[in-house]
DNA sequence: ACAAAGAGGTAGGTTTCCTAACACACCAGC
DNA sequence: GCTGGTGTGTTAGGAAACCTACCTCTTTGT
């Protein structure tokens, strides 16, 4: 007994830091506004929206402008969150490419690069990071004093308490490695490691087809297989970060540590091409089986390429069923390499998915693209950017970046 | 653009209503304290609890004392949480009995009753359910007018929207009934309707192995077979309250809408016992094969029943794989007529889970028995009048029920 | 041209919290 | 059994945050 209350309590001061962010994040959000409009948009009287934005001004956390061309002419005054007082940076570690794109404190990106990866080593990896910042760095204009927080997606899982990536499989050179210590050690910043698929999630959160859904996956169906999952609106990741890992419901041979029978994966298509050709023998296709020529073939209507692609419905089908039936989604994306062609294999994975579930999500093919890791760690990192530096601002001395602008 | 920025600004009446309930859940869950004690615990000065104080004692919500037995010598005054201002009202619709329950505020049960169910019929239902609620009333000594809200367990899914039950399956005259509306109509409440198992879990999170558990899942295996879900310390209910739906993974041929292969719930059991008895005629068990006779071979050592109980564990396991990969539990806590008696076989189940997963959930059998889903409604329903009557008495007249105590 | 409506500010008041200082009770040591 | 230290609870005074009401100036519409 005699424990103590959870959080902290009410005082004045808490509430005006509430107020401060809730002025932050609405001209975030809707860009350049006058002080009425935003006093009636966070519901506070105007003296005291009018006294949050001067100290907000003298904070340097948002600008003071003479209203322009799209505002109201009754506006004697228009402010703007400060967008460059720090920059977050993004980092994407591939199998293919390290990206890295840096942001702005609206989100907006303001450089991206892809350095393709020649060894898997992990010094060559480092190697490469470093290319690709020091490249975005260079295109944007910022130094790597003015980065306030760092994303990087990486395969695997990632224990969050230790920064540890475990279970990394495409890219072995990163199991058991602190790769956030790693991370810190390099650029001189602690950041967030994630899952990459996760962040493809976050990515499609905030700009995909999960905006607005407060529950949806995404499957992502490339060389390997994983998913993502929002739950109440926030990435699920699970009690060590495992959340998501599909590829290990045990369908089929609970045994087969292969998912033989299921998988829909990259690794698997060009056994289940070599199965089915037994049988279509009219076929263009010929060994060794690649992903995108069986893709091809089957949007050029050959047999064994349809009849592939027929097989990857039902699999696919098969997780994205798993998944709903458990979490119960409002929405399923389809991405990685081979989920986002899926267009036009869509139908037959629906038809399977409305005869599996009596409440069957949406299904849709990502439109992310390539990028879709770099938008959900840049989305990450600036949330983390704003905080970090609405911290340092009300606390200690305003500077912004010199020179930018 | 112009979005109106979430939820409501921060002014000062929010503020003393944050502390307020603070102060009452504190008093909620820590029993009598004195106010210096509290202002401690809460992190408030000494003057503002003693305000706050006062003005709970005014609006009844909480009640002085001359300090007794436990307390410290120094203390003037002890306060203490009201609990019986108002009560809630839990109600468990199973296919062959209903039970009530009436808590206090402070989550005491303080009676419970259980009326056997003859016929399935919703008018028959609708009788018992009153005969049961009758019982509790008269057992607590409260009437139906100083029941705050009321909570009920049904099988199937509940849209919290509308209220209509769907897929109830083992009672089937539940199905597209509108029963949150129909038990407004008979006892003048709207009440909150939940899935039988989700209010197992919240049960188990109050007052079983949940407890201090953020990421949890109650797999319940009966005469059917369904699963609750505890994510980031909430029950995770899904878009249409479909979550936990574990029967619909698709193991096995997925047009199988019976999951005959992989299904471990009563309904499938006496099958299972049948394919086997042609490999095992060692046995003392006959036909029809029933639940608990198999239980009772098989801890009997009869080969026929041990061989059962492999299979059931092997079943149970798949199911425990499958939650834990999607959604990365800590525990999932087997639950159910089959599931709480799964002592006697748990080690299987643990052994394949940990084959399959890289990340194993903990595996425990529930301690809550028959009236897990009454622990778990009367936990929601007791919050919700925990916060209707903090409504009330801080906006209304105080009113006390006359006589109780 | 002039009234209505909106932006932004000032003045005065309310609510809520805090610290400081006090009176009073308990407790431990001499 | 006194006496100083510690702890409880109250009072007084003040700071921080919010509000409403009113005023001025500009834009907008008739």
């Amino acid at each position: 007994m005699k424990n103590a209350a959870v959080g902290i309590p009410a005082i004045p001061s808490l509430m005006r830091e509430i107020n401060e962010r809730r002025v932050i994040d609405t001209l975030r959000s809707n860009g350049a506004l006058h002080a009425a409009e935003i006093a009636r948009l966070i519901g506070l009287s105007k003296p005291t929206t009018s006294d949050i934005l001067r100290g907000l001004v003298d904070f340097n956390l948002i600008r003071e402008f003479e209203p322009g061309e799209g505002d109201s002419k009754r506006a004697r005054l228009v402010y703007e969150a400060v967008s460059d007082l720090k920059v977050s940076l993004a980092i994407d570690i591939g199998t293919r490419f390290v990206r890295a794109a840096i942001g702005d404190l609206n989100l907006t990106t303001r450089a991206e690069a892809s350095i393709a990866v020649k060894s898997l080593k992990l010094s060559d990896l480092t190697k490469v990071m470093h290319q690709a910042v020091d490249q975005v760095l260079k295109e944007s204009g910022y130094k790597l004093k003015h980065v306030a927080a760092i994303a990087v997606g990486t395969p695997g899982v990632v224990d969050q308490k230790t920064g540890i990536v475990s279970i990394a499989g495409t890219i072995s050179a990163l199991d058991g490695v602190n790769l956030a210590e790693l991370i810190r050690k390099e650029f001189g910043i602690y950041p967030t490691v994630e899952n990459d698929i996760n962040l493809v999630t976050v990515g499609e959160q905030s700009a995909g087809h999960g905006v607005g859904i407060n529950n949806f996956a995404v499957l992502s169906v490339g060389s390997g297989l994983g998913s993502g999952i929002v739950l109440n609106g926030k990435l699920h990741r699970g009690h060590r970060g495992a959340a998501g890992e599909v590829f290990y419901v045990p369908f089929g041979d609970p045994h087969d540590t292969h998912r033989s029978a299921t998988n829909p994966s990259g690794d698997r298509i060009a056994e289940i091409t070599r199965e089915l050709a037994k049988k279509y023998k009219k076929s263009t296709l010929v060994e060794p089986y690649t992903t995108i020529e069986i893709l091809k073939a089957a949007k050029d209507d050959d047999e064994l390429g349809r009849a592939v692609i027929e097989q990857e419905a039902e699999r696919i089908a098969l997780y994205v069923a798993a998944i709903s039936a458990i979490v119960d989604v409002e929405l399923v994306v389809l991405s990685g390499g081979i989920g986002r062609q899926a267009d036009f294999f869509i139908a037959p994975i629906r038809k399977l998915v409305n005869e599996i579930l009596p409440f069957p999500p949406k299904i849709e093919v990502s439109k992310l693209g390539e990028s879709g890791i770099l938008v959900g760690a840049l989305q990450i990192a600036t949330a983390q950017a704003c905080d970090l530096v609405f911290q340092t601002q009300t606390g200690g001395i305003p500077k912004p970046i010199a020179g930018s602008m």
